[in-house]
DNA sequence: ACAAAAGTGTTTTTTATACACCCATGC
DNA sequence: GCATGGGTGTATAAAAAACACTTTTGT
C-alpha cells in the first residue's frame, strides 16, 4: 500500500489555499450593439493600476455564491440579475502571490457569470476605484489570467443565448422584438437568422407578451413593445428550447 | 467608502480553505444496460466508512486537473479517458470538519466528471480500501454532499451525449451500432429516437468508420463491427451536432 | 412621395418521425 | 423454418430557411 506510510509527508506538501470569487458580469448596450464586460481597476497589489474582474476573497460562513452576490452589489445596482457559476481557475502559477518563499499559498479563483440589464445598472463609484463597462472587442488587458475567464464567460453568454431565455435578464423589461433580434445579432453574428423567421418562431413560442405600447425610432413604422412573461415561459422551462 | 476602513477586520473573516478534487466517475455496461459510477469506501474521518466519490487534496504545484487525473490513476486503470470539470461545491455546511471550533476551515469541493470505458476499466484493489462500480439508480447514501455531485455529473452526462461524441469514450474500441444505441438509450431512456432513424442519423455524419469485422450475438445477423474516426470528426467539432 | 423600419405570408428545402420490410444467422 | 437481432428504404409530418410583400410611420 505505498501511499499510506506517507501519510505525514503527503499532508506537508499539501497547497495552502486562499478562495476568491472573480464576477464576469456582461450587458449588452442595444443602442450601439455592443457586448459590455464589467471592470474594476486594482487598488491592492499585486496588478496594482490594472483592470481586472471585480472579485473578492470568500468570508467566514459565505458561500461562494453569496461572495458573487456581495461583490456584485458593491459595483453596481441593479433590479434584475442572471447569475451562475462558470468555472473554477486554480492552476498553481495563475498569481504570483504564490511564490515558493511564500509558502506555496494559492489563489483560487471561482468564477461567476452574471449578466444585466444595461440600461438600469448603475454603477458604483467610489471616488477612488476606477469601474468602467468596456466592449468585449477591446478589452485591455486584465490582471491574473482574468482575460481568460471573460473569455470562458463570453462562450457561455453565446451558447446560453441559444437555449435559454438569458436574453431577458439583459433587455430592459420592455423591448421590441427588433431589439431582441439585434440583441442575438450582436452576440451570435449577422447570420443566424432571418429576421422574419426569427420573430415568428419567437412569437410562436407564446412567452412574449405584446404590452400594447408602440415605440416610434426615428423613421419607420412604430414597433410593439413586448415584455417576456416568466408564467408562460415557466412549463416550457425543462424543455430544449432553439431561441436562434 | 464603507468598507475601507474596516480592511482589518474583513481580513480576519476570510474564511480558511481546504481545496479537494472529488471525481465522478462514470461508465456504462452495456452488456447489462447500467450507467456505473466509482465510489470508494472512505477510510477516514470524518464520514468514515462510508461510500464516497474518489478524492484528494490538492497538493503544492499540481494543478486541480492534475490533481484530478492523479486520484483516478489511483483507483483505476484506464487507457482511455475523458474529463473535464464539473462544479464546486463550497458551502459553508458541506463539510463537518469545518465547526466553530475548528477555526472555520472550509472544505471546498471542485468536482470533475470523468468518464471511462467499462470493459477496459481495471480498478485498483489496495486490499484496504473497498472500490466498486454501482448502478447509479441504487447509490447508497454518499459522504458529505457527493450524492448531489453524482446528481449534477449525471446531468451532465446526458446533456454531452446529445450534443459531443463523448459515447465513444465509454464504448469499447470497436462496437456495433447497436451497442450505441444501448448506450444511448440507457443513459437518455427509451424513447429518444427509433433504432433506425438513429443509425442513419449516426451513419450519415460520417465519422463512424465501418472496420469490415463482424460479431455474433447468439441469434440473429451477425453486427457490423464500427470504430470511431476522430480524424472524421475533428471538422465536425465546433459544429453544434445533434446525436441524439 | 418615398425611404425606413415593422410586420405578415408563402414557397421551398431540409430534417424528423413512423413504420414496413428485407437479410443473415442460430436453433 | 422460424425466431432473433441487423440493416435498408419509403411515406408522411414538421420544422428551418429563403424571400416576396404589406403596413405604418418620419421627412
Amino acid at each position: 500500500m505505498p501511499g499510506r506510510g506517507t501519510k505525514q509527508v503527503n499532508k506537508q506538501t499539501l497547497a495552502n489555499f486562499k478562495v476568491g470569487v472573480d464576477n464576469a458580469i456582461f450587458s449588452v448596450d442595444t443602442q450601439q450593439n455592443r457586448v459590455l464586460v464589467l471592470l474594476v481597476m486594482r487598488q491592492e497589489e499585486p496588478h496594482i493600476g490594472q483592470w481586472s474582474l471585480p472579485g473578492t476573497l470568500v468570508r467566514e460562513g459565505e458561500s461562494l455564491e453569496d461572495a458573487a452576490q456581495r461583490i456584485l452589489a458593491e459595483k453596481i445596482r441593479v433590479n434584475n440579475l442572471y447569475l451562475e457559476q462558470l468555472y473554477t481557475f486554480g492552476g498553481p502559477e495563475r498569481d504570483p502571490r504564490e511564490s515558493p518563499i511564500s509558502f506555496g499559498v494559492r489563489y483560487l479563483s471561482v468564477s461567476y457569470f452574471a449578466l444585466v440589464r444595461f440600461e438600469e445598472a448603475e454603477l458604483i463609484a467610489d471616488g477612488v476605484s476606477g469601474i468602467a463597462w468596456y466592449p468585449i472587442e477591446h478589452l485591455p488587458q486584465l490582471a491574473f489570467d482574468h482575460n481568460k475567464i471573460v473569455e470562458y464567460g463570453y462562450r457561455r453568454l453565446r451558447n446560453k443565448l441559444e437555449y435559454s431565455p438569458v436574453a431577458f435578464d439583459v433587455l430592459p423589461e420592455v423591448f421590441t422584438l427588433s431589439d431582441l433580434y439585434q440583441l442575438y445579432t450582436t452576440v451570435l453574428g449577422e447570420n443566424f437568422s432571418d429576421y422574419s423567421n426569427f420573430r415568428s418562431r419567437l412569437l410562436k413560442l407564446g412567452f412574449l407578451s405584446d404590452t400594447g405600447l408602440k415605440v416610434s425610432r426615428g423613421a419607420g413604422r412604430p414597433a410593439s413593445l413586448y415584455r417576456f412573461d416568466a408564467e408562460a415561459f415557466a412549463p416550457l422551462k425543462d424543455k430544449p428550447l432553439v431561441f436562434i
